[in-house]
DNA sequence: TATATTTGCGTAATCAATTACGTAACTAAT
DNA sequence: ATTAGTTACGTAATTGATTACGCAAATATA
């Protein structure tokens, strides 16, 4: 966007950082496929998380990530059938479904961590460069709107101006 | 996202941009709802450039938005189904289909200006309540990804490891 | 002037994620 | 022990946007 919406300063913000995430999910895909590696960003949380906890199950994952559970099985289904990912029924809770990396999957960990270091420093140069740091700011959003939501403040701020 | 996350830190700027403004955008299309008014925020940025320009046609709107020309056609269809704006050939350039808002979409305006005047209110509270400035750190990721993109960038840090 | 290339637009197919809905298993309340 | 309510999961439909493709008009080139 350019000089009609520089302007519009705050009214915008959720399309700016859309615009943004945008742009660096994409570069983010770019970088997977030159490095000749099969693999996804939109898959990284999902992958990433497991490759932190034994199993859990989709309810727990799609809370976890933010993310609807839909989405979860969705994604799970692809690593699936990638063969980095299964999953077993729970065996205290028989609705649940546990997702875990499989064997192939752990052993693809070592090979993703050395790009997802290459992402971090490309990243970190971009934090580094600013005098204003974008994950400060995002933080400062989230615990803004964890005490209060957005919707909360709208109504405030209507009631407010009533008076 | 939680505890898992947070270490992350710059390897998930991506993420986290489109978390925050999938929040903000979902928060915006409650506003309009709870005001009664029968407009998405999807259709601000089209419907604002508008409102700012006699007319354009499809090419120019996707470039200054940034989206794609299907995004912009889908959108002026939608516009159009409203009755908020109509289109015509272009005399010029018997290609170009030039879009403008109608006697109806500019009648709206000024009841659109209101609710657009409280959402960037409270966006405004938001960034004053920061010690870092959102706005300000994503103008200098676009500044910054301006000069050298992010892909370039990804190159040169290849390149400097291989030495 | 004829031909090749580029540009603007439209449609179709696809993608990623959501909401809505249904079913089965667990939990709580009587 | 039954019943009512909640939770976990799966599928289907929908949404919003993209890429791929094709056509027609304009522009550049031979």
């Amino acid at each position: 966007m350019q000089d009609v919406f520089s302007k519009l300063g705050p009214l915008i913000i959720g399309s700016r950082l859309k615009r943004m995430s945008d742009y660096i999910m994409r570069a983010g895909a770019e970088f997977y496929t030159s490095k000749g590696v099969d693999f996804e960003p939109k898959w990284f949380p999902l992958y990433y998380l497991l490759s932190h906890e034994k199993e859990l199950g989709i309810m727990d994952i799609a809370q976890k990530l933010n993310i609807s559970h839909p989405a979860v099985i969705q994604l799970a289904k692809e690593l699936e059938k990638k063969g980095w990912v299964t999953s077993t029924k729970s065996k205290e809770d028989a609705r649940k479904r546990l997702l875990k990396l499989s064997k192939k999957g752990i052993s693809l960990l070592p090979q993703l961590q050395l790009i997802w270091d290459d992402i971090r420093e490309v990243n970190r140069q971009v934090v580094d460069s600013q005098s204003t740091n974008v994950l400060k700011a995002l933080e400062e959003m989230e615990v803004f709107f964890a005490s209060k939501s957005y919707t909360e403040r709208m109504k405030e701020f209507q009631d407010s101006k009533k008076k």
